[in-house]
DNA sequence: TAGAGTAAACCGAACGGTCGGTCGGTTCCA
DNA sequence: TGGAACCGACCGACCGTTCGGTTTACTCTA
């Protein structure tokens, strides 16, 4: 029978595939001839065939043969470029905490900007990095904590919420934000309404862009909704 | 050796343990004696427990044996109450969807509410709903699509979303909101918000109460953060 | 009131199937 | 021709579920 191939062909990406970020000839690893011909996997580009299945089935309902089919190649050649499906996770989660924590030690290192503008900018860059490494931060926010690398994922992402929320308390006691309010309430909820973002923004022409949805957010966070 | 029962004593909830809502003599098929004194569980009583795990280790990520340790009896004995793991997410996610639908229904009969009070009213109730059955609500958002069950419980989830999105729809029709958003983009921001209350709000003396959250997320939707 | 009978609640062992992962190759290309 | 990329077959462990049997709490009857 060998229905394999058949039906791996239709329906889910071959290397060839839309992904786009195969290696070809300008990869980590390319190959030095001048015309490199051959579509193969690497690290990379197969973990963001993983992220993205992962983020639709969720990672413990995802099986490495999901893997392998959305991958186009067997569930044994994923075991050529990873070492197993726990590494594909903390590839992806530390992809999303890298670029978060790399946002944030650039906005702490402002040197005079107020601290209402510092969380203004906190709460547009995180919608902006949230949309540029959508697949990423999605993994990152969906991690439940059953083994030791998903706990430490965890603890990762708790360190950058209470370096938000270290931005909005210093706000609130320069009196930059209103007082009817516990710093540490609004602080979840307002990067609340930035991580829900994940769970429907799909980028794509005539949409909305990263930057309407991190105004949007600005604005109803800082403003409200109400006309005035 | 048998170390099945000493294993569970500790760690875990046995039906005489704290969960509090097993049959004793007031329940469903109560036994008809004056002083019943067996605890055990009933389909709803078991519901509870699950749920909970369900939620810390997500529904993929749970065991019918990791069930079975927390409800302190074993895998077998949890069929003689419910068919199955999927009838267990079935009757929690539909327990969520029930309440919300339930209060949907009385928001829009409301005969001669202004188009901003529906709105408001909305985001606070459904602020209260979630705490009221916070369990129940965040395996309703939680659940991925993997089944058909998991499937329909999405689609329900969508025309509630879809509800209260016309909700905001008819408020911005009416002047009431600021006109530099888009109100769908409004609403996803709004709701999002609300929902993501179910990824730390914890119940407990000394700690925000449901209207404590509810006001402070209607108070930050609509006049916003900044102080004035 | 002793004891037979009943049905719900629960248990231990086992089922077929799927899981993540391994291994010994074969194919492809610089 | 050497090594990267990939494959098919297979492994032990664990999955959700089933089944026959036991325990428990209670009612009915002699």
């Amino acid at each position: 029978m060998n229905s394999q191939n058949s039906q791996n062909s239709q329906g889910s990406q071959s290397p060839q595939g839309s992904q786009g970020s195969q290696r070809v000839q300008d990869s980590p690893r390319a190959q030095t001839g001048a015309a490199a011909r051959r579509v193969t996997y690497t690290p990379d580009s197969l973990l963001e065939v993983a992220v993205t299945v992962f983020n639709e089935r969720g990672y413990d309902g995802t099986s490495m043969e999901d893997l392998a089919r959305a991958a186009g190649i067997t569930k044994s050649s994923i075991y050529h470029h990873v070492k197993g499906k726990e590494e594909l996770l903390t590839r992806g989660v530390n992809r999303a905490l890298d670029a978060l924590n790399a946002s944030l030690d650039t906005l702490e290192d402002l040197p005079d900007a107020g601290d209402l503008d510092r969380v203004e900018q906190a709460v547009f860059r995180a919608v902006q990095i949230l949309v540029e490494e959508l697949p990423y931060v999605t993994l990152l926010l969906r991690v439940r904590g059953n083994t030791e690398a998903e706990r430490a994922a965890q603890a990762s992402r708790r360190a950058i919420d209470q370096r938000l929320a270290g931005f909005v308390e210093r706000a609130a006691a320069a009196g930059a934000l209103r007082t009817d309010l516990d710093p540490r309430l609004a602080s979840r909820l307002v990067f609340g309404m930035v991580n829900s973002v994940v769970e429907w923004y799909r980028p794509g022409p005539g949409r909305w862009s990263a930057d309407d949805v991190a105004s949007a957010v600005t604005h109803v966070v800082f403003d409200g909704l109400r006309r005035r």
